[in-house]
DNA sequence: CTGAAAGCGCTTACAG
DNA sequence: CTGAAAGCGCTTACAG
């Protein structure tokens, strides 16, 4: 292994000043840089980053957090990890993945370790462990979500009320009147806490209140399978349903899926809108999806960012809210019957049949 | 921060004594042993891990490389990934994700900073660049996968003889005698040296001979979209195909989509049967598909202790090949009128309607 | 602008 | 079985 040292005598200089020049921290002229830099590309060199964590009490590395037991890492995970670890990459630091309980003792146990220099927590619950296990021990934090009580904890989150209100309006615009919204399990005491579930239904009463529509919440848990088991709860109870809304990117697939099976056609029949998913996923039905776009890659650099920014002393980024925006895909249109009992009797009748 | 100095003061010993019990490098009487312990419940004293890596040489952290950019992070890849970092943490070491380029120069650059011990390809080529790469820093590796020439290296990967071998079979043995293998393109640059397309087909080509079937490969890219494309040209080209072999996960669910938009039942017209899928996959559409299932919790155990035990100065271990085993789903059954001409019959009248 | 030296918190021969 | 001491490869006041 060639170490500043090496390159420091075959420099003429001392390792002080190879430091100096690496980390831009003093000035040196431009005869030493040169020979410095002549030095290091003929040796080959490369700093040694567990040396320098060492000495400077800081490594460079930053974790993110994920409670993978509780919520599969998807397409939308995946893309938070992407651009967190771009955004690392472009500050000289490395992401690493926990795959972490949500009660805090694994994290505790990892934070200890003294490898990582912050952490970047995902999945935030409204009341979470983990925020009190970094704040005990000092760890510098970014929370992408939102516990209930936020005072000057760093955090973006995505926009629910924004989301929610660009995606009913443009339901409303092309005509929906009968809007469902397919939230989580609030009985569930994982997801009891959880800000997306809770965000968005409280989001969406608000704004279905001020359009006027009837307000119908659903619920299903996250897999495939729930959101089926939905959409045949759905067609009983509200027969009348010309779109509906989803939370869980999961339950949306299945959604789509237990609505042909049901002998309906998305969109004509009923339109589908996922509020959070990623376009990847999106892209796995076809026709591809109209969904909500998730906004991860902005969230997990924002994120990202907001806690590098603290790990280096200085504030870090303001509180950032960042809207899912409309993407395109096939299974939005206008109702079929907008207002009319017409596509209601159709659908009674094909459904008599099945 | 408390130190190792800190629990030898308190337990009356020096920190020499404190790292042999902690590390298990020396014995240590009962009653040193109980004072030690003592001192470090008391203190709530955790190794700082980045010391001990730079005093003993060994990071005890090994990354994970994968190709993100040629290779999309879905299901399969998480999987092998969970599995990974689930077998490292048993032998305390972590595992950090790497997505690098297939070429080789980032890998160098994040190995040449001595932050791991070694590191687990995935999604290697039959000739790979990257080998070279740790080849020549004496970086500790197991592959995920084979190159052409494996003189001594360390590697795991799927059995895909036996793999087609099992599916083949079975479909055969429902009485399937129009199999047709979707592998991959083999004219892309990045895709005609991979193995899973080329293994599989060599597989598929030897298999189907000895049951003396027709040989059909037909390609698609790694997208949902193509999937679809396949199967469109499928029905056209080999209208009296009764099953079809799939590669490529993603290509594999627009396979079943595709069939279905051009008024094929699946599997009651055609059976489709993914070679290499993680099951999380398979429940993202209803019915559920019948899978062979990527041994990737097997593989990513495999590789990773193999590596561990380099990093420890062991042999490797000897290369194991696992096969993906049949996961049944709802996608494949007995063909509706095998060997009659009655199916190809009522095919070709859907096909003239659409 | 540059250098000598202490120190980061451990591990590990070496000695006893 | 235990300890004193060197050393891992850097960074960083401090001095000049």
């Amino acid at each position: 292994m060639v170490t500043m040292r090496d390159v420091a005598e075959r420099a003429g200089v001392s390792i002080a000043t190879v430091s100096f020049l690496l980390n831009d921290t003093k000035p040196v002229t431009a005869t030493t840089r040169a020979r410095i830099e002549a030095a290091m590309a003929e040796l080959g060199y490369r700093r040694n980053v567990v040396a320098r964590a060492l000495a400077s009490r800081r490594t460079h590395i930053i974790a993110m957090a994920y409670p993978a037991l509780d919520h599969k890492f998807g397409f939308s995970a995946a893309e938070f990890f992407t651009s967190a670890a771009d955004a690392a990459r472009k500050q000289d630091y490395h992401l690493v993945l926990w795959p972490v309980g949500n009660d805090g003792t694994e994290l505790k146990e990892l934070v200890g370790q003294g490898l990582v220099d912050g952490v970047v927590l995902m999945e935030v619950q409204l009341d979470d462990p983990r925020v009190t296990v970094l704040q005990e021990t000092s760890t510098p934090f970014a929370l992408i979500g939102r516990t209930s009580s936020l005072e000057g904890l760093a955090h973006v989150d995505i926009d629910f009320d924004r989301t929610v209100e660009d995606a009913v309006g443009h339901l409303y615009e092309l005509g929906h009147r009968r809007i469902v919204l397919i939230s989580g399990n609030l009985t569930d005491p994982v997801f009891s806490t959880y800000g997306p579930y809770v965000r968005s239904e409280s989001a969406y009463r608000r704004v279905a209140a001020e359009y006027g529509l009837e307000i119908v919440v659903m619920e299903s848990s996250g897999s495939t399978q729930s959101g089926q088991e939905a959409m045949a709860q759905l067609v009983e109870a509200h027969p009348d349903t010309t779109a509906v809304l989803i939370v869980n990117e999961f339950a949306a697939l299945g959604a789509v899926a237990g609505l042909n099976r049901l002998g309906y056609k998305v969109p004509e029949d009923i339109s589908v809108l996922p509020l959070l998913m990623a376009p990847e996923m999106a892209a796995l039905t076809n026709p591809q999806l109209t969904i909500m776009r998730t906004p991860g890659p902005e969230l997990g650099q924002l994120g990202t960012e907001s806690l590098i920014r603290q790990v280096e002393g200085a504030d870090p980024l303001p509180p950032q809210l960042v809207p899912a925006k409309l993407y395109p895909g096939a299974t939005v249109a206008g109702p079929r019957a907008p207002r009319s009992k017409a596509g209601a009797g159709r659908r009674a009748a094909r459904k008599a049949r099945s």
